[in-house]
DNA sequence: GTAAGCCATGACAGCACTGTCAAAGCGAGC
DNA sequence: GCTCGCTTTGACAGTGCTGTCATGGCTTAC
């Protein structure tokens, strides 16, 4: 193998100085444009690529963007993955993910990758973006950050998200469209904001639309199937049960429907379930489930976009946020009352 | 914040040189054990941690393993991260993962990143472990690899995997162990090397029990949820319908579930249904599947640790490899005939 | 024609480590 | 007491790049 190729060598070969090519590699202005052709003819040539690590020890950036995760959702986390890199790839940057145990000691697993690896930004997912010594950690270390989180209003750091509670809104509004007006909700972990969110907006929708609140269809869950399923058994078998079911996730809708199932309830003709999240689940199940999309990857890239545009320091009252849209996902699931 | 305490720091506090105070760091022999002791106070003291970039700028090692992957399971992917970051931890060094499009031209998207980052070894996950191009490319740019593979004999390169045939075998055996003598297969994708050993291991399992083999219960499939359910409809829409199902990998299994359910077929009563990988979809159905499972997260340490260990650049006739042993998942789906 | 100012470029000193090699220290053997 | 050979330590030169500052050429304004 050849030996590697340095910025020398293509500074000998375009008879300029190293901070010449260096200057082209970093597109920095003041280069006439003919050298700065020159230069690149070289480096296309020669195939040079810049050492990271020399680039990163001599300026600095570390070219370097983590992303930390706890998040038990494979789908989720790798969903933030691709949609974080795609982005970091169009700036030359890459990614180290760090899968962080929330419920262990923080300090000792964080500060050392931190302070050895000098990171540019970290992406933060739930439920690691809303642990505190984490957040407190990243500022002492200065390490610039984005959350991606149901909860806005952290109000301390960039942050990138979408509207649980009007998602929530929309897929009950879409229940009762189709004509449902008793309409039974599983709440997700108590311990999630997005739990509170959906909530607020599957009871907003209802009020305003004049259904009539009531307290005995709205069932503890915790986001598990099985979690969905015991929420199901107690909302179903019962002589007035509702004619849909809202599940806020949708490992709890398969719960719902495979209760259905058991009970020999036609989804959708005699039930309607709707899920939250779609994930790969609410397609592996028949018929397959209505729910909500969120723009995972979309906002791993945006949080992304954020840290690379060195947005996240930002200086001012109020830290960037960026908002996306869902999208709601009507299969087969849901149907007329 | 504190300015960065670099090894000058440590060397000075120590009352030694840098040269010593890297000695200690890299656990190299020839350090007097009060030396060592001394030196190993003020690092805790200081808090000191080695920078990585300026440690792979000098040294050879870049710190860095690199995960490649184009996998649709996202279950599979989070696995194998997490099986090789736990290894790759406790020798200090980091992932990168890098998601590769396996039908797109590959130099353009590796040969930057293989060169730019200079990882110390790069671990391949299916598909993209049997791309030729990619193998290649490792090899010019002499980057040790480690595959994690159905297939084991490539002879060229370290391997990590599990006996997908003897897997196959063995469900089997449990199905026909329970007193079916008559089970339907779900062939996988057929461009996948898993997708033959698993349908070898079903054969022999038959052939070895005096079970009839019949052209009849074997369906192709495509490891897809909807080529599952497609299978199964062709399998069990028919008087003289099999007892089992053997589906080669869980969608399909599930897809067969779905199906069984719209024919009112109870599972396992009047149809057991078996599964391969243990999704996570696996435990989000009722009844829940039984299946097989890999150890993904452990063959991923395991190709981490020949990683590290230097095992992937072997001397010597046959590549190392491991293999590590499956689990059957005995769950609710399968039952006596 | 000359001073002022900008643009384009290069020399050089880091950045925080590791590899190499030389030197110092130390015990054993004679 | 001296040499030999090993262990322990340190000086110093890279490693490949960026930041800072200096320099020279060229344009603009008077």
């Amino acid at each position: 193998m050849s030996r590697k190729i340095t910025i020398h060598d293509v500074a000998d070969h375009a008879g300029v100085s190293i901070k010449t090519v260096s200057r082209v590699m970093n597109r920095e202005p003041n280069v006439k444009s003919d050298t700065r052709d020159r230069v690149q003819a070289v480096v296309a040539a020669l195939n040079y690529r810049p050492n990271i690590s020399a680039r990163s020890l001599a300026g600095s950036r570390a070219y370097l963007i983590g992303v930390f995760f706890d998040n038990p959702s494979p789908a989720y986390v790798t969903d933030v993955q691709l949609g974080a890199i795609a982005r970091c790839r169009e700036e030359g940057f890459h990614l180290i993910v760090e899968p962080i145990d929330s419920a262990a000691e923080i300090e000792g697993q964080l500060a050392p990758m931190l302070t050895t690896l000098r990171m540019d930004g970290v992406i933060l997912t739930p439920p690691v973006c809303d642990h505190p010594d984490v957040l407190a950690l990243l500022e002492r270390e200065d390490v610039p950050y984005v959350r991606i989180s149901p909860d806005r209003d952290l109000g301390r750091s960039a942050y990138v998200g979408m509207d649980d509670r009007r998602a929530a809104y929309e897929m009950t509004a879409h229940l009762i469209g189709l004509g449902h007006r008793d309409i039974g909700f599983i709440l997700g972990h108590p311990d999630h904001g997005a739990t509170h969110l959906r909530h607020e907006g599957y009871a907003a929708a209802m009020a305003d639309h004049g259904c009539a609140p009531r307290a005995d269809r709205v069932e503890q869950g915790y986001f598990s199937f099985r979690s969905g399923f015991e929420a199901a058994e107690r909302l179903l078998t019962r002589d007035d049960r509702p004619t849909a079911v809202f599940a806020s996730n949708d490992d709890m809708a398969l719960g719902v429907m495979a209760v259905a199932n058991r009970l020999r309830l036609n989804v959708p003709e005699q039930l309607s379930v709707a899920g939250f999240d779609d994930t790969p689940g609410a397609k592996v199940v028949w018929p397959q489930l209505t729910t909500v999309r969120q723009p995972i990857a979309a906002m791993a890239a945006a949080a992304a976009d954020l840290l690379l545009r060195g947005e996240a320091r930002w200086e001012g009252e109020t830290p960037p946020s960026r908002l996306l849209d869902f999208e709601l996902i009507v299969r087969e699931s849901t149907g007329s009352a």
